[in-house]
DNA sequence: TAAACATATGAACAAATGTTCATATGAATA
DNA sequence: TATTCATATGAACATTTGTTCATATGTTTA
């Protein structure tokens, strides 16, 4: 089933919400690290446990980010590589012009 | 002087809060034909003059656009490459899973 | 199994955002 | 120059969004 452009724009519209936040971008940011509990997710941001799990699970409902657990802590990673590629031309971007 | 990375990432998630609205990313994708004056826009993406009007200033704020006057119009087009390398970014995304 | 640790979640609240409506501004033309 | 066409803008309004606070859930360990 194919979509129509304007669906596609809309469905894109959606992606990069979940980049226009500092928080939500903090998180992906610190995830190119590689994977980390929620507990030092919220340090390196610096940011309280629950605004940090409030916005994991919008990042893992989009599908940007996945959950494993391991034992008391539950480990996020990113769920897709398009994520690093996103990041990394916005930032071409933004330091482009200073 | 260089900004901290927390700082290029605040920047960062404002960038793609212009891209994080579909009224704004349709008239990224349109512009992406070429130039175009408010009233094609308008009919391109179905949307009121005073919507396109409000966003395109926004997007022009944020130096994704730019303009120029002709006559009775005033001709939009991108400022910049990295707008369709972006989207072109998070179309490939989106449109991976189906 | 009670306590401690780690994470998730709901409700409430404030702030930010996008559209509409009405109207203003700017430019061409009759 | 009065009218028409094209665009911009301010105010009002509803919606969406992100954080905080309190608490619930899940897991380990004493």
């Amino acid at each position: 089933m194919e979509s129509s452009i304007e669906d596609v724009l809309i469905d894109l519209a959606e992606l990069f919400k979940n980049f226009a936040d500092s928080t939500r971008i903090k998180i992906l940011y610190d995830l190119l690290d590689g994977e980390k509990n929620v507990t030092e997710i919220c340090e390196d941001i610096d940011m309280t446990q629950s605004a940090v799990s409030h916005q994991l699970k919008i990042l893992k409902t989009s599908k940007l980010v996945n959950s494993k657990r391991e034992g008391k802590s539950v480990i996020y990673f990113l769920a897709d590589d398009h994520v690093s590629s996103i990041i990394a031309m916005g930032k071409e971007h933004v330091e482009e012009d200073e």
